[in-house]
DNA sequence: CGGGGAGATTTTAACGTTCAAACCCGTGGC
DNA sequence: GCCACGGGTTTGAACGTTAAAATCTCCCCG
């Protein structure tokens, strides 16, 4: 554990020079600058960052909340976005820091209670939730944060957020299916009191009106995230006086569990029906035949959020980005 | 951003004091802390973690290195894991610090260096491969960590470790079905070279001898963890001469393939033929029949974890811990 | 009434770093 | 030959905390 201290004492300059040496090399002479790099190596010098960030007041680190999985949809693709996220912050010499907080208004204390201590500079924010409080009240303290995910039916979003344009990812979906000769498409969707599904379901409808589909009563609600709903409601769409020949669903989930039925009702997914999921979880290639999806770009999402986050908090206009997710076709959307 | 200088003035009494009254406070006279206590309050004062930790040279951050989703099984259970790490650590005033490294021995300059730069007191292991050499390695630097799985296939654990006995959920899988009724119990597995799943094999193959059912011929090897092949695994099982009327198989997606195989041929899975899986990913309460599965401990994983890792290190013998699975029966496992 | 102690509080120093100011020294202009 | 200049380096101070030692206060006992 050598410190500049011993490093300065090693290459007879003060430590101060060595200092200089690491955070400003032009500002020493090279034959210095060699003589205290090789001091450095030599000793294996590591700056204490607790010391750095004492003095500069800036830890380096970002806070991010890691969700309960309790209740509702999987994060299937979480491990994915964690990986990102890290690898991003990396990049910019940074870390993450986990931590658990109470949902809503009750977690609030935890994110002050880590900035005011200093262990982290700032939050990522996944899990947003509709009329989320943590954005406001964040902004606020002035505390910098950044959101995976729109504050859903508020008017103005309070503060920089990125997001994955979920109707596009269905738009996209339902026009590929449409090339594949499909002329009836329903949805799986969720109740529409999540703002994410609703997002979804418009890029769905407005597709489908845009290419002169039908939509009246091709929209199925699934109450949860299972596939015994997914199975539910995509026989809903099968047994409909006039059938639907293909489905996008809003979740890989719902998607499984209505390639459950088809299989189960003899359909072959791809020929008979065409289907496609969302989020390209991990599911989606083990299945057979395999899933089509709509990917969001997670690596760009967690470099997006880094960039913001580490960048000029300056600007009056707080940063927003809507990301276009990718298409990953499969064999379960063949042309019928 | 109250310091305990400003406090001191407040309440009247040297910086010390007050630290005393936040790590010490027996050592104050009531009616000092008392005071103390209030200008704390007051003042919404919280202690630098950066000054105590560079005063105390322990940062309270244990590092964990977060896996690639890369190749082969998907970490179904990773969100899960992480929350319970994060929760036990907080138990304990931590935190757990996310970073990511190359596998291997390339990998092992990223953790010398976050804890030579005192990012990190210690490490969390896991995705424990056979021959990881990060254990002995960090051992020999005297760097504390605890790893998540033993690391297979090594003469003698190099450090404290906690895992789950896989063999043991595989050995009460099996007796369950015999229990059922079943009589004629199949297995589908990896291939031998992974330690895990030759540890979970053996818990079958044991019970299964020591209840007098036959094993030759039962035990079928999946190439890859995808339903495909937990599907291909379980046709060969019911192809055999003499087919098995329940199959233990090694991970959830392996069964969740077996599951679509017996649909497929209209086999009803927990009536014609039982079946369980492991790790009960969120995926098993979401297909009907609801898949039984041998559950890890998760939370009690974590918290072994953190106690190990925080305990005292002075111990010659270091910590080893196996922990019981417990079987999550569902409906896939009905009595036949 | 002086000394011994125990308990409460303060003083001093240090953790390892960086910022700001000061210093040193060679160069070039006048 | 003096002075201003500027690049390179050092000095001094500070970030906010805690460990250890020093001091102060009060009380008890011989």
């Amino acid at each position: 554990m050598a410190t500049l201290k011993q490093v300065a004492a090693h290459a007879d300059v003060s430590v101060q020079t060595v200092s200089n040496a690491l955070n400003a090399p032009h500002r020493l002479r090279p034959d210095t600058l060699e003589r205290v790099t090789r001091s450095i190596e030599l000793l294996n010098y590591r700056p204490n960052r607790n010391a750095r960030s004492l003095r500069t007041s800036a830890v380096e680190l970002i806070g991010y909340c890691v969700p309960s999985w309790q209740g509702g949809q999987a994060h299937l693709v979480m491990d994915q976005f964690l990986h990102a996220l890290c690898a991003a912050a990396e990049t910019t010499g940074r870390h993450i820091l986990l931590f658990t907080a109470p949902a809503g208004a009750d977690g609030m204390s935890v994110y002050e209670d880590l900035h005011a201590r200093r262990l982290v500079d700032g939050f990522v924010l996944s899990q947003t939730e509709t009329h989320d409080p943590r954005h406001g009240w964040l902004k606020e303290q002035r505390i910098p944060f950044v959101s995976f995910g729109r504050v859903w039916k508020e008017s103005t979003q309070p503060g920089p957020y990125v997001d994955v344009d979920g109707a596009g990812g269905c738009a996209m979906a339902t026009r590929h299916l449409y090339d594949g000769g499909r002329r009836r498409i329903g949805f799986l969707g969720w109740p529409r009191t999540s703002g994410l599904a609703e997002d979804r379901l418009g890029g769905w409808r407005e597709t489908c009106v845009e290419l002169g589909l039908p939509v009246d009563g091709l929209a199925v609600h699934c109450v949860e995230d299972t596939f015994d709903e997914g199975a539910r409601g995509a026989a809903s769409l099968l047994d409909a006086s006039e059938p639907v020949d293909a489905i996008v669903a809003l979740s890989d989930v719902l998607a499984l569990g209505a390639l459950r039925e088809l299989n189960r009702r003899g359909l072959a997914a791809g020929t008979d029906v065409a289907l496609t999921g969302f989020d390209d979880s991990p599911l989606a290639s083990v299945v057979s035949p395999a899933l089509t999806s709509v990917r969001q770009p997670i690596d760009l999402i967690a470099s997006e959020l880094i960039t913001i986050l580490t960048g000029p908090a300056d600007s009056e206009v707080p940063a927003e980005r809507l990301l276009q997710p990718e298409l990953i076709v499969r064999g379960s959307s063949a042309p019928g």
